[in-house]
DNA sequence: TGTATTGTGTTATATCATAACATGTCAAGG
DNA sequence: CCTTGACATGTTATGATATAACACAATACA
């Protein structure tokens, strides 16, 4: 039921790309979310939680319209705003995070941690792994603050290709 | 006719968010992108043309379908392939960037130069500078690199506050 | 319990983007 | 010259993403 290969982004950033069992991951994050959501005084409601359950288990961006037939299947409301309320909360609280080349949400895959995310989006498959990006970030805002630019949220993405895809196109090159 | 606070992203990055003088800018810019197109054998037709041409006139992100209006008043054609098309071309071959976070595109400051561009975008007058990246780029390389992800094309972008605007805004916090 | 706040759901519409196809342009080879 | 092929422009039509505005329900808490 779980392939690897569509499962990067774990917590492990060395094993983001990698095969590996997470048959946890999703329980863990959610009840982390419920926890820190309570300290802020935040309230995980039924469509909220359910909309980082499907992230969770999708494993994968998923667009807004996806979630939204998801939840609307299971008796939440059928309207875009019901899924795009509850991604915009989950992605205010640092629980899922936008990516922007895709249109796409995903789940946090270490949420409470102070992270500037950076995402790896591979070009052929579409996976999206959530790399480590504290130096992206420092990078980016020493060059900011050399402008007087002040820094409150980063996107930053990189496209390419993923291991799997690099093996698989890299060779073919010179056959065509 | 020029405001300076609505010009950022020129050439010079200590001068981005400052006032000074670009009224030579969009010629320049032109001209070196002719030149540029040329050599590869590729064509800066007068949709083309005319649309970076904006791009630089405006000096700021613009959506498409506002790039649009501009080229059908002129008496290019009136549908949206028309403006996707030119803005894509011009991305393709670096002489414009998209800016994600505004679903909008911007004449590139200093095209050529093999660069990662890192775009600062303030929240309040959504005004759009265009900051060296390649501290940026190296960084993301080095965490894609960790996962066996090869980078082809990056997206950076930072959402805050302009110089300007930090001040209008930072000392009004305590008013409230 | 009353009342303010937050959350959910709806309708309707705005905004952004592309597929598919017809027509026009232009340069290179017959 | 004139044909042919590649590229560019234009169209119609539709798809995909996102938000405004408002009614009602749930919750919190004075």
């Amino acid at each position: 039921m779980h392939d690897p290969l569509t499962c990067p982004g774990c917590a492990q950033p060395d094993l983001a790309f990698a095969p590996h069992d997470h048959s946890r991951c999703a329980d863990d994050l959610l009840a982390l979310a419920e926890t820190q959501l309570a300290q802020g005084g935040q309230r995980l409601t039924p469509v909220r939680r359910r909309t980082l359950q499907i992230l969770l288990e999708a494993h994968r961006a998923m667009g807004a319209y996806d979630v939204l037939e998801r939840l609307a299947a299971e008796g939440f409301g059928h309207q875009p705003p019901v899924a795009y309320r509850a991604l915009e909360f989950l992605e205010e609280h640092g629980l899922a995070h936008r990516i922007r080349r895709l249109n796409a949400f995903t789940a946090c895959m270490h949420p409470g941690e102070l992270h500037a995310p950076a995402f790896l989006i591979c070009r052929v498959c579409n996976v999206v792994a959530e790399a480590p990006g504290v130096a992206v970030g420092l990078a980016l805002g020493q060059a900011a603050k050399k402008l007087g630019f002040t820094v409150e949220r980063t996107t930053v993405e990189a496209l390419g290709l993923c291991p799997a895809c690099a093996l698989a196109e890299g060779p073919v090159r010179e056959v065509a």
